[in-house]
DNA sequence: AAACGCCGTGCAAGCGGTTGCGTAACAATT
DNA sequence: AATTGTTACGCAACCGCTTGCACGGCGTTT
């Protein structure tokens, strides 16, 4: 039964294995009649193809890879779950890589554990070096990338200088002028480029408001709580504190929240904050944040890999870009006064009539980039009737 | 470079491809001269072997499944990043299924997804039907599991019940005796053990304790913070309010905390709160927990799974039992006074001496299963010197 | 009626490895 | 010197599926 073969199921059709083979991919050449007959064969015997003698066969390995630095974090898994059932859908399997190390990049790369294995990979955030980029082309099979860009491979991103632009920014229409800035660590080698831009947004939009940056105002930590954490307790050790920290992700956001509440620091009363990501406790921390979405981003990315692997000829390389969001929530308050910038109007707790209203806040969303709409429809189990946040 | 053949590579060697073959995969029956002739040939000329061809020779894919019900909850992103790392080491590909509806549960099952493409399987937190183990004993490779029992398979577990029973049992302690529970959804089928076993556990404390249970005191939620906090909503629309609530997951008692707070209710002070997983939010949060260790548990049942796979021969299946502690942070209190059950110091926090003392709270930790020690080293840039928490 | 095209099917040669078996070549035993 | 044993390697038959090509049968053209 777990072994059934094409001949088997010839045999019992009558007929030769070339017609069996034919017949069940749908190949045409062969007769409605029979192949009803060796679908019914096929279908006693539970056959099912060999994967192995099929990749043999072909050449195609009706895989892909997804290859990516993190695992734990909120993005990673996000996007990882959009891909997978993306390639899903599409009848791929999904190898995945995790490339935490150098080493395992190493092995990724350098040597090709993708070699003959895949059809196409699917990068995550990684910013590659010349060698790497030349195995990846070695390799002769669509690449595709996220949060990147490397010519000739199609890619999607947000722009991450522009959105934190947009962060400081809404700190500085807020009447804030020492920004602090919470920075991935610059020597992590993997995040290099998203770390990097979104700096850049910074310092850019200071400049714009003729604002001096300093290093004073600069902390950097892993991209996690703890690094947030750390990262903020560096700063409030600064001679002068910032009026408004800015954190590169929001993950790094919930630990300077952290660390700020424990000094005794009030938010946003004293320091304004705001993250990036807009991760799902965000919501549940009313992080002011940088929304972008992120499953889309994968689903697309997908997608376009989806179509690459079945159509190996020329399809251009597309080079995508994403949309973000400032979604203004309650760690962002007007300097001096405290005074959140719209006044959110908090559910009435306590009432069972309140219920279904659960006191989520209004959220002010202004469009650093329009025509977004987030859509998710991945869950099975979702919760209805809980999209009524920001539109 | 990307294609190159055995058959090449044996012509550039001088010798046969069957000797390339054996000496490149080290069987032996080749001299050292030849071999290293032969290992020249291949590194020269970039060979690699075709996995496809391989597998179709040897009858083995060095390929094996994940199959999980989730994959944003943490509890699952934690594991497959241990499963993950141990597979790979081992050598072998992990392929990644995600049945979180009932559609692809069938696929994956019913009709051979897994067909003759994994040499193993291994099921996170399934609880499977007759049909269901019928088919994958019909796979005829080992299967391992997590959070589930099934005669035959190599399996690793917590004592859900017991567990429950501990944090149950902790409130009780405290001097509460209207405890209520947030559990999961009952009409989930996914995780249905495991919330099952988690009630058992406390409906046996109560019964211990001589307390009634009631309808009334439990409330059912998705496993998330949603969930959560949607399920303390109900709780407080009952008539009489319990003094302690007892959740499932600390997903859901994140949702509680949030709950309690919106209408105004003091945690521990009015509500004490008690999680199970030990999330790493729980730390950030105070919570009050049941800890397990899931990164080992992933690491144990994956080393259990590459054994068997490595040796079909008739290695006994092992059911294994991991152990869990509880975590006494700050969310739970001696009733009515509202004073936690030991004091812990806070660190004096503002100072810049605190930088690295950090404000963690000093825990309880009662072992509820001894012999328990915590041990990761899975990221590659890990924060060093932060587990200075319990032990 | 012969010639021609088309359709449906089978044959057999791959795809790129692995492996049982056979056989030189040489060493050790008698 | 003949026999036996050991070692190092090649031959060829798979593994199970795909696919180019040949071929027989049948309906159209001239």
């Amino acid at each position: 039964m777990a072994k059934t073969t094409i001949k088997e199921v010839a045999d019992r059709a009558g007929v030769s294995p070339s017609s069996v083979s034919r017949s069940l991919r749908g190949v045409g050449g062969i007769s409605t009649s029979t192949t009803k007959r060796i679908r019914e064969a096929a279908e006693q015997l539970g056959y099912s193809a060999s994967p192995a003698a099929h990749r043999l066969a072909t050449g195609r390995t009706g895989t892909v890879a997804i290859v990516m630095p993190y695992l734990t974090r909120w993005f990673f898994v996000e996007l990882f779950g959009a891909v997978e059932q993306v390639i899903r859908e599409a009848g791929l399997d999904l190898l995945f890589y995790h490339v935490g190390n150098t080493e395992m990049r190493q092995r990724c790369f350098a040597s090709g554990l993708l070699r003959k294995r895949v059809d196409g990979v699917l990068l995550v955030t990684l910013s590659l070096t010349e060698p790497e980029i030349a195995a990846l082309r070695a390799l002769d099979v669509p690449v595709c990338m996220i949060g990147a860009q490397v010519g000739g491979f199609s890619s999607i991103r947000i722009d991450d200088a522009e959105s934190a632009c947009a962060a400081v920014q809404h700190l500085i229409n807020l009447g804030h002028e020492r920004i602090g800035m919470i920075s991935g660590d610059p020597n992590e080698p993997q995040h290099f480029t998203v770390a990097l831009r979104r700096r850049e947004g910074y310092h850019a939009a200071l400049k714009a408001a003729g604002l001096r940056a300093s290093r004073e105002l600069e902390a950097h930590g892993a991209f996690s709580i703890e690094g947030g954490d750390e990262a903020t307790v560096q700063l409030l050790g600064r001679r002068s504190l910032p009026t408004a920290i800015f954190a590169e992700c929001d993950e790094m956001a919930f630990g300077a929240l952290r660390a700020l509440r424990r000094v005794g620091l009030r938010v946003p009363a004293d320091v304004s904050l705001i993250g990036f990501d807009d991760h799902p406790m965000a919501q549940y921390f009313e992080l002011t944040t940088i929304s972008q979405d992120v499953w889309d981003q994968g689903r697309q990315i997908a997608q376009q890999l989806v179509g690459a692997v079945a159509r190996p000829g020329v399809a251009p390389a597309v080079e995508l870009r994403a949309p973000t969001r400032l979604v203004v929530r309650g760690t962002t308050a007007v300097l001096g006064t405290g005074q959140r910038p719209s006044s959110p109007q908090r559910a009435a707790g306590g009432h069972v009539a309140g219920v279904n209203r659960r006191s989520v806040l209004r959220s002010v969303g202004q469009s650093v980039n329009p025509g977004y709409t987030k859509r998710r429809e991945r869950e099975t189990h979702k919760n209805e009737a809980n999209t009524q946040e920001e539109r």
